[in-house]
DNA sequence: CTTGACCTTGACGTAGGGTCAGGGTTGCAC
DNA sequence: GTGCAACCCTGACCCTACGTCAAGGTCAAG
């Protein structure tokens, strides 16, 4: 008779393997000795090889059982049902090593190239990176809720930036940012913030209902704006009296 | 200001997810309100969608926090590390297949082929299931310390089967199965497989050198054949009388 | 008698959360 | 004002397939 460490040996697994099969009722507990010893017989040895030989073929425990006592039919449906789920666990490893390939540090992390490419465009432009990174913050929000209409707003962006007015004002906006919060000169930047929003106004509303930002994103945005901008409350508020209410998404409130 | 099932939803990740890495230390705990709840702002959804991305490419999470901080080197490096362990898992899974479809029911499952034609061969010559049953377990007893002897070791086995007095031993092994313990024909038995091991001696020292079973192995297989033949006990001490001992390893002790 | 190798049960840990249970909060409709 | 659904909170147990102590009992050799 056996020890539960020879039994474990000669199958070739562990002991904690061995007590592991029993508390599932995969190996069945044999008979103790007068000290509470397991004892096995050879038989034991074979079932428990039998075990080893279908888990070390990734067949879960919990099917293990069920294979041993199956028929050729059953065994070979068991098997590729088995396959199937290793098949598809594969899958998802070769899609998951896609995906790490091109991860990347920086900017490249959760945004899609198009996206990458326009905070690069702003860099190019010299504006600071304290605006490129609030630029890509926003961004990420954007990508994360509505991924496949990114390529679209990136084009949209890119082309503002053609506008020598709407880079000049980005690198003012920025420049704001140090300034106390009653600045007489945020007067200045709203007037030239609303003459952009006149001339470009066509524009916007034709692409706005193209890509209909969902309200939550819009209010989630303009915190982003609100929690980074200290002027933020007092350029709204001297956007609304100029008859434009909004940031993100942008609404005339008085016809002209 | 976001609730958490808010945050979740715009990161899209589950609420549990989110304490899951608030108890983890990945995404810091953010103040609560007046009622307990946790409230968050757009940069945690910033972080949690970086977070994300990262684990649905199969980074760790313990491993998360320091790709998040790593500059671009670091990254690649850590990069590289994961996509190792990827592909190591799926050799692993790839494995797993393989086996996994070399697996059918019956005698196969651990036993190598060369083994299972042996079984098969037996029951071509109409030897009893019960027979190549018993034949079988033993030969899954010693495929599992000796994998690599098993060609050889059946090849043995096979050439031995070309002698019809082998093959008529063993039918009449089985039908002794059945018989009472002290029969008296077991005495016939016993004369003819010392012929048998006097014939087949040399050949058998030979290859007992070649092919050492270990000790222990040969106690297992002729604690298998105690179990299961009733007349076992009998029969080795009629060998005994007659000069040889063992019966997995036959060995003479009287020199003739 | 000691020592070291074995055995016992019980419990906790792994990765990444899922899924209750039991109770408090909020907001909207009636 | 109140009822109800939909949130939120913590705590706890569940999953795989065991690994790894902890605290003790047993056995064989020297």
């Amino acid at each position: 008779m056996l020890t539960i460490g020879q039994l474990a040996s000669y199958a070739g697994v562990t002991v904690r393997a061995v007590r592991h099969y029993h508390s599932t009722g995969l190996l069945p507990e044999p008979a103790r000795d007068h000290s509470g010893y397991r004892r096995y017989d050879a038989a034991a040895v074979v079932d428990l090889i039998r075990i080893r030989t279908l888990a070390e073929a990734g067949v879960p425990l919990s099917r293990v059982h069920e294979l041993l006592g199956a028929d050729v039919d059953e065994f070979s449906a068991a098997v590729d049902d088995i396959d199937r789920r290793l098949r598809a666990e594969v899958r998802e490893l070769q899609e998951h090593r896609r995906r790490i390939a091109q991860l990347a540090a920086g900017d490249s992390l959760a945004l899609p190239p198009e996206a990458v490419a326009y905070l690069e465009r702003l860099r190019e432009l010299d504006l600071p990176e304290e605006l490129v990174n609030l630029e890509r913050d926003a961004w990420i929000l954007v990508a994360a809720q509505m991924p496949e209409q990114m390529p679209t707003l990136m084009t949209l962006k890119s082309e503002q930036l053609n506008d020598p007015a709407v880079i000049a004002l980005y690198r003012d906006l920025v420049e704001a940012l140090d300034w106390p919060s009653g600045d007489r000169r945020l007067d200045a930047l709203a007037d030239r913030l609303v003459t952009l929003f006149e001339v470009g106004q066509d524009d916007w509303e034709e692409h706005a209902e193209d890509f209909p930002l969902p309200d939550e994103l819009v209010e989630l945005l303009d915190s982003v704006f609100l929690a980074n901008a200290p002027f933020a409350p007092r350029l709204l508020a001297l956007l609304e009296a100029r008859g434009w209410k909004g940031w993100t998404r942008i609404e005339r409130i008085k016809p002209l």
